[in-house]
DNA sequence: CAGTATCCCTTTAGATACTG
DNA sequence: CAGTATCTAAAGGGATACTG
């Protein structure tokens, strides 16, 4: 494996004692800056629940359990922003506002979906991996 | 699309109103936690970084710029106990402690790699999508 | 309904000093 | 080298009240 032989993103570096990839993560960076935005608390949860729908403001707050409509508000916010979510406002008495992945939003969706996937299929072995981490610390001590 | 007719994980259900999966994203579940952790500011960074090699303590800190010993320590531990990474201790003078990914680690990487090279490869776009929100903000004000 | 604005408490995490 | 302990500034985020 050459330095050449495989396209790489420009944050990437082949180093030359090791057939790995090392990622350029220098603190600032585009990439750390939207790491930090999409792998908050909420964000990967909404990116999440609007596969393939559109959602109004409630209906979001009613399905992610314990988010404060201000929290809700900030994180679609940030999405729109970035261009992930889009934000449609109907002009009606009360107001009504609709929330959709945009297309770059949708490419990012199966990433996060096969997050959220690995994390429920490996919940059981996380577990376990507790109760032996907590059963060493007993241990020792 | 019927319920039944696709393996589910067990935290998922099928509205019956949308052909679409409905996440239970509940406060304090499984899933919520795991993703707490594992989404967060360094996690993913380290995961990414420990891909099919062993770091010892100051190389990663070295590697990830901005992370202090503390939040290294207590990133590395976290993912210790979850059974994502292996902590070895070497009894030398000075101390040599290495880490490697398990393979439950392992096979949480592909999905983080995607994760790091979306962001990478959508930066420009992400970018832009920000220059506009800006241009709307300041057209409506 | 879908937010904003404000207050204020809690958590996070950097800096520093110390240790086996 | 690879941490731990302590302190503290700053950010995160909930509660409440208000608005178009």
């Amino acid at each position: 494996m050459k330095e050449g032989t495989l396209e790489l993103p420009g944050n990437c570096r082949l180093t030359s004692n090791y057939d790995v990839l090392q990622w350029d993560v220098r603190e600032g960076c585009e990439v750390r800056q939207i790491l930090d935005r999409i792998a908050d608390k909420w964000s990967l949860l909404v990116i999440a629940l609007l596969d393939k729908r559109t959602m109004r403001f409630a209906e979001l707050r009613r399905s992610i359990e314990g988010i404060s409509k201000r929290m809700l508000t900030t994180t679609l916010r940030q999405l729109e922003r970035d261009g992930i979510v889009e934000r449609t406002v109907y002009a009606t008495v009360p107001p009504k506002v609709e929330y959709n992945l945009t297309p770059l939003g949708n490419s990012l969706l199966d990433t996060v979906q096969a997050l959220v996937i690995w994390t429920e299929t490996n919940q059981v072995r996380i577990a376990e991996a507790r109760d032996q981490y907590e059963a060493r610390q007993n241990e020792s001590a």
